[in-house]
DNA sequence: CAATATTACATAGAGAGGCTATGCAAAGCA
DNA sequence: TGCTTTGCATAGCCTCTCTATGTAATATTG
């Protein structure tokens, strides 16, 4: 049959391939299918408010030329704008529109509308459960962030 | 600088949010950087022994061309094997080379490598939580692949 | 048994999403 | 002032994913 009870093998690994596979499941499932990593620009945009591109790059992990091209494409879509920063005329600060922040309300509610099946079926202690279970996941998460600065080991392997 | 803290939403958008983020967060440090879909698709071969693409595409939730494209990526790197099934001409039986298994292996250390440094400054009882959170998420994931009713089990032919 | 339908896989085409390398203009600093 | 650093955009190159479609083998049915 299909995947279920994967073997253990190491916490690390048992957890990044949780996460990867409870990821694939719901990007694939979601009704509203805006892409993940639009989601998560939306979303870190929200958060973090009228933010420079490299800003956002730092958050999320990743590089400056990616984020450009995420920005470009909720621009092109109406959902981020632009303005100069006021106090550097190389940069830019993206901020959300209505849209998009209707945009990412929606989004909110389709992925959480294709898990919510699911949680809602758990029972009380399972819930408690997996509320422990986010929350530790965050703290691993932060941890994380903090604890590899600037590790940007690459070996290119040999094709 | 970075994004601790987030806020809570829901439960299922807070999980999301948070395995998409520990998602982003170990491919971009891994420092064997064999690509996610790569190595997801490596384990599902070694967890399901020699298998059909249509098997794999299911098990993964994806698409047959998807699974297509990645066994030949597999293929090219020596990684994977295939040999005509026996039982049907059309089909086609996938699995892990030699090297194929060794590349797992390397890749499965390599993303432990990068999180075993903030797991093991978890202290004991973080550790017990977060290996609560892990059974609490595959549990989750079980579900969720049961609960999809368009994915249903294919009929396995008996010989 | 021949005609048709279904199944298993491959290919084509498209677009998101990611990277590194590099260019350019503004800002910082000597 | 002139050199260096910083912020961003662009280019070029992959991977990963989808849908649509083609082809051959198998299954079904009249």
């Amino acid at each position: 049959m299909s995947n279920q009870t994967p073997r253990r093998t190491d916490p690390a690994n048992d957890l990044l391939r949780a996460t990867t596979r409870l990821n694939r499941w719901a990007s694939r499932h979601a009704s509203f299918d805006l892409p993940v990593a639009q989601a998560r620009l939306l979303s870190l945009i929200d958060d973090l408010g009228p933010t420079r591109i490299s800003t956002l790059a730092e958050a999320d992990h990743s590089s400056q030329p990616t984020i450009t091209a995420g920005v470009q494409r909720l621009e092109a879509q109406g959902w981020a704008g632009r303005e100069p920063d006021p106090t550097d005329a190389r940069a830019t600060l993206v901020s959300l529109t209505k849209e998009g922040r209707i945009a990412l309300a929606a989004a909110r509610k389709a992925r959480a509308a294709v898990l919510a099946p699911v949680i809602d079926a758990l029972d009380a202690g399972e819930r408690a459960r997996l509320d422990e279970a986010i929350t530790v996941f965050e703290e691993v998460l932060d941890r994380a962030s903090l604890a590899v600065p600037n590790l940007q080991a690459q070996h290119r392997k040999e094709a």
